[in-house]
DNA sequence: ATAGAATGTTTCGTGTAAGAATTATTCCAG
DNA sequence: CTGGAATAATTCTTACACGAAACATTCTAT
């Protein structure tokens, strides 16, 4: 019973570490990464866009998509500018440059995951996404729920 | 299709932050994060451990286990000592305050996701974690392979 | 019309996370 | 017994990733 636990836990830092040593891979390669990829992606789809709901379509906060975005116009993939009717907000757009490196871009789930994945029967890759689905959403409820005090057991603090 | 493969790549980044957003919430709450607490938890079993067999035992990288060691001897939840035997070495052991915070840390699993867990029926557990192990697996042949080329597909190269 | 709420971006601080390079030590072959 | 390979830890740089705080702008209720 606890064994599972064990295992899932496991399983979940050794796939954050694999997608986290793709990216590096990625990035030597290629000099972006996998979430850089991502947001140029996003933007590709829309054109324009602002930061907001740039963060929010592709799952990461407001402040780190800021930094990401930082490095991107940096390689000139794609331009800030401040919109006329309302000053607050900051338009994106991919730049052809940035275009251009997308579609030289590979997969951004690894080769061989993608690969097998493929080679799985339709049933088996059902399986598979809707587990991890599953698991998201079991993690996901922890955001939800905003009880003030996630530790009801003990009060710890320890702050030197 | 091609659906899975996004599905997946959307499910896996949701997962991620998750487990990060956990690990902060635990660092407010309790002045450690989960990697923090996952190395003091193998730290305890062993009693006394060398970095680089701890950072196996974590599934980390070498010089990511030292900074979190760093802070870890900072909160004095550990101790580092040179070996004699083989001055290379340094032998990290556990403190009593060490051992006495992981005994009160909640679980290194987001509780919600343990408790839904624990809920399921066993058939469901191990369909569940049969299937997050079979994603690792998929995900870590990448390693192992070790072809010079990553992208056959075209060398792309992007250094400004 | 204006104070304050709301929205949007940016900056800052902290903590992963990794590879490359550096240093120190030990091992080993000749 | 000595020079180079191997092992071990550390430092450096880069990039995520987040929340909190600071800032500017717009909206809104009175």
């Amino acid at each position: 019973m606890y064994d599972y636990e064990y295992r899932v836990l496991c399983a979940l830092r050794r796939i954050i570490r694999s997608v986290d040593i793709y990216s590096k891979k990625l990035n030597t390669k290629l000099g972006l990464t996998t979430p850089q990829l991502l947001c140029l992606h996003a933007l590709a789809k829309s054109e324009s866009m602002i930061l907001t709901d740039l963060a929010r379509e592709v799952n990461l906060g407001v402040s780190t998509v800021n930094g990401i975005i930082d490095r991107l116009e940096i390689k000139q993939f794609l331009t800030r500018s401040r919109s006329v009717k309302d000053r607050r907000k900051v338009s994106l757009e991919i730049t052809s440059s940035g275009k251009n490196i997308i579609s030289k871009a590979p997969s951004l789930l690894q080769d061989k995951l993608a690969a097998s994945l493929s080679e799985l029967s339709d049933e088996e890759q059902l399986v598979l996404t809707e587990s991890l689905e599953r698991v998201v959403t079991l993690m996901e409820v922890e955001k939800i729920d905003a009880s003030p005090n996630l530790f009801p057991r003990e009060q710890v603090t320890v702050n030197n």
